[in-house]
This record gives structure tokens, sequence and C-alpha cells, in this order.
RNA sequence: GCGGGAGUAGCUCAGUUGGUAGAGCAUCAGCCUUCCAAGCUGAGGGUCGCGAGUUCGAGUCUCGUCUCCCGCUCCA
């Protein structure tokens, strides 16, 4: 499989398109169509109610906009801002800073320490991009691949999508657009812990939208500028997040498992370098088509974000035990889930194809999503076998009725075998056939996608029936 | 961002030396079908990614641009 197939799939089925495909497209931007959809709110409410149908964990939806000190706070208008320089020779890129460093190094392996030590002191002048440029035009700092001086101006590179509040674009005014969702926890800490009388340990979920003006886009869903995360931020008292972090590996990776991810396209994945708020971080990968790339993150990133709110704003980010009068800012271990890319993981995961027997003797090749049945963009098909003797009527009936329940559909097209086919190509997990013996004895037969195989029950028994295979 | 490949109906593709687009599947309507698709009849749907240019005339040539895929780079 390929990622051509998975993304004609995606089309052909009406799971994803491209963002505005009849203007020619925008770079890296997909929308959801009619099964994706589904798809996509089944996977985000497994996810929701497995965090917040606990105890300790409570939801909340934080805005995209926030308050611009809130990214100071975070190290991320310093961190996500790069001043870049492209040699027009070569092509090559470089961050201004990064190419002076690798520079005053060189100078240093050929003991010019002396010249080392002014260019450093200066480096740590540079302000605007002007001077990085001025810096390296002066030293004649040459392209190492080129070998030149032909250098372009120094440019900003900033991964946070800039846009102002108000209709005036001033200075003051601007805004980001939020560059990871946890930050819209952090700030709510006390508020969740006030409002819901939280005890360490406890935690706090959220699925939302966050944007990133990355470089470039990669590999359909999973390098967007535009996408969502499902993640929980878990406070613990220091000195537990150990424990913490090891209890969230193992239940993170195990609900994945939950929902049918085959555990051998699964693996752990240990950071090599850690961020600057972090002292251990993993993450879970899926084999795309294209290769291993991370689902989802958990990460233990200490009282950073909390100390780095409560001395920007200053306001206490403090848990206080009334019981022993111990008091502290609570650890963090952080779980971060995409929906895009588990999305995109699930749907690559339930891609098959077999070969059936036809009953004549030889084979074919049927097309199958294997959907875990919580996940199914539809939960159960209902087909009359001939469109007469009553079956129509008699179908629409059964099927206006499990619509108040599942995701339905109704079917009256074409053989009964090429609407059985129908359905197993979009990884509906159940067909419900109404036939003679239907008008007669009042049961139907209901048939798995999985297995094919049919069972004759009655009429009403289909929900009951349905609900005792969904929850396995 | 660099290098390579690609862009014709929903999908897979055909389209000869430039002369006003075709097939199969899919879809829709009708018929036929009493349990695992591709039987009959009919219909709708492309101006050839987009924009210029050359030409009497361009899907077919030239330039630009957008998008996707692959590799590299990047991804606190």
């Amino acid at each position: 499989m390929t990622m051509d197939m998975i993304i004609s799939l995606a089309k052909r089925r009406g799971f994803v398109f491209q963002s505005s495909e009849i203007y020619g497209s925008l770079n890296g931007c997909w929308d959801y169509g009619p099964l994706g959809v589904e798809l996509l709110n089944n996977l985000k409410k497994a996810w929701w109610n497995e965090m917040t149908y606990r105890d300790n964990i409570e939801g909340i939806d934080a805005s995209i906009l926030m308050h611009p000190k809130t990214w100071e706070a975070s190290g991320h208008t310093k961190q996500f801002s790069d001043p870049m320089i492209d040699n027009k020779v070569s092509k090559a890129r470089y961050r201004a800073d990064v190419l002076i460093e690798e520079f005053i190094a060189k100078l240093r392996a050929k003991n010019k320490i002396e010249k080392a030590n002014l260019m450093e002191e200066a480096l740590e002048h540079c302000d605007k991009n002007e001077d990085f440029y001025n810096l390296i035009m002066q030293y004649e700092i040459k392209d190492p691949v080129s070998g030149t001086m032909d250098w372009t101006e120094v440019r900003n590179f900033n991964l946070m999508f800039k846009t102002f509040v108000g209709p005036v674009e001033d200075t003051n005014a601007v805004v980001y657009l939020r560059p990871e969702s946890a930050q819209g926890i952090f700030v709510n800490f006390k508020n969740v812990m006030e409002t819901a009388r939280m005890k360490v340990p406890f935690g706090i979920a959220q699925i939302g939208k966050a944007f990133r003006n990355e470089i470039n886009t990669k590999n359909f869903l999973f390098r967007t500028r535009e996408f969502e995360q499902m993640e929980m931020q878990y406070f613990v008292k220091p000195g537990d997040e150990k424990e913490a972090f090891d209890y969230w590996k193992q239940e993170r990776w195990d609900w994945w498992v939950r929902y049918g991810m085959k555990p051998e396209s699964m693996r752990w994945k240990e950071h090599e370098k850690l961020a600057h708020y972090a002292i251990a971080a993993v993450d879970i990968e899926y084999l795309f088509p294209f290769g291993w790339g991370e689902i989802e993150g958990i990460h233990s990133r200490t009282d950073f974000d909390l100390k780095a709110h409560q001395e920007a704003s200053g306001k206490k980010m403090e848990y206080v035990d009334t019981v022993n009068g111990d008091r502290f800012v609570p650890y963090v271990v952080e779980t971060s889930g995409g929906v895009s890319r588990g999305f995109m993981a699930y749907l690559c995961n339930a891609y098959d194809e077999e070969e059936v027997p036809t009953g004549k003797g030889d084979s074919e090749t049927r097309s199958v999503l294997r959907f875990h049945p919580k996940l199914a963009p539809i939960t159960v098909a209902v087909f009359p076998l001939v469109n007469k003797d009553g079956m129509p009527e008699y179908a629409t009936e059964i099927y206006k009725d499990l619509q108040k329940t599942f995701n339905a559909k109704y079917d009256t097209s074409g053989a009964i075998g090429r609407r059985y086919r129908r359905q197993d190509e979009v990884g509906t997990p159940y067909c419900v056939t109404i036939d003679g013996e239907t008008i007669e004895k009042h049961t139907v037969t209901i048939r798995e996608r999985d297995s094919m195989l049919q069972e004759r029950i009655s009429v009403d028994k289909i929900k009951t029936w349905i609900f005792e295979k969904m929850n396995g």
C-alpha cells in the first residue's frame, strides 16, 4: 500500500478531499467528507470517553486565540521564530545564528580564539535580521556547500500564525493562532481545579485545533499547518511523575490497540534530545505507508509550564493540600495525540483486500475496511432482499427505527451481494437483510463484515445484538 | 526550500505528426434479481489543474503558476 493508494481511497469513498479543490487546492489543507467526518468524530468520542469517564479527569475546550503573553511565557514567541538565510548558488537554507555559531566553532578548532571570541560577543548583540546579515558579511562567512558568499538577506521565519484582534491591523492588536493546545489547559489550571474541586493527581483533557506555519507540509494528513490534537495534562505531586509517566504510557498504548490498531504496526520511540521543558518523552509510532510516524507523545514536562505562567502572570499556580498543609506547583505528565494522524493510521490499519470464493469454483478480491465497530462511519446497513412483496416497506420500518440509535444506511439498489460489498468497502460492520421469512416470522438475517457469516435473529433483538457485538 | 515524477469525467486510464475529447468501472432512472458485486435498457457528468503565449486552430508546442507523490532538508 502506498500513499497514492490511501489518498485515492480516501477521496473515492468520501473520507478526505483536498481543501478548496475547485480553486486548485491550498497546500497541505484537507477537508473531511461524509464518511471521514463520522470516523473522525467516532475517534474523538472514543478518546474523550476514555479520558473523561474517570473520576479524576475533567475536560475543557479553550479558545484558539489566546493572550499574547501566553506565548511569551511558554517560550513559543522565542522558540518559534528563526532568522533564516539562503545561499543563492547552492539554494541551501540555514538558520543565520546557527551558521554563525558553526563558523565560530571552526575558528576555535583552528585555534583562532581571539577572532572567535570577538564574533561570539557580536553574535550576542544580534537583535535584528540585519545584524545577523552584517555579521555574516563582515566576517566573510561562506556557504559550506557552494563556498560562495552569494547570500540572500536574512528573513524571519515565524512558525506561529499571526492575525489581528479588531479591524485595525496595529502591532498592539497582534494575536496568534495557538501553535499547541496544551497552553489552553495550563492557563485554566486553577479554574478547573477550583470549580471541579480536583485533588492531585488529576487531569484536564482537551480536543482542539492548533496551527503551525510550517515551511513545508508533507505526507497527506501527517504534516499539515492546521491540525487537531487530543491531549490530556495530568498534574501530580513532584516526585510522583515517574509513576504517572509509566502508567500513562501503558494506558495510551492499550487504548490504540483496543480500537483495533495492530500492535505489529506500532512501536515506541524514545526521544533522543529532549525539549527544554521535558525530563522524559516517548512517542507511539505507527507504520504508515511512508514509514514510521508519531501518532501520540507521552511527555514528562515537569513544572516548567505552570511555573512560567505563575511568573509571567503573577498568579499562584500552586496546589494546596488542606489536610497536611503541603503546597507545591504540580508536575505535569502529558499525553498528546494527533487526531488527524490517528484518523490516517486507523484508515491505513483498516484497509484490507482478501480473496473470497465466488461459489462458481473460482475466487475474487473483496475490498474491506476493517474498522472497529465503534469507529466505523456507518454502523449498520439495512437491505430488502428484493424490491417487492412488502419487503421494502418492512425494511424501511426497521431502518427508521435503527436510525434513532445508530448511524444506519438503507440500500435497495442492485443485487444483494453487491450491496454487501459496497458496505464492506466503507467498513460497515453489520448488515441487516429483510427477506420472505421476515414478513412471516419477524426475523431478519444479520451479517458480519469480517466473517461474512449470517445469523437469523428476531426483529426486536437487532439493537441488543448490535450493542453486544460492539462492546465485544 | 532543493532535486525528480505526475496532474484528461468520482476512480483507473486512452487520446496518433496540434484540427473543436473517448473507454472501463462508478453514479442515477427503469427492468431483472429470494443472500454475497460487476445482467439488460437508457441518462447525467470532463473544455483536458490554473493563467498567459505561439498558431487560422492546442489536451497535444513554449513560458509561468498551483497542487499531489517520491527522495533530501526541516519538524523547540
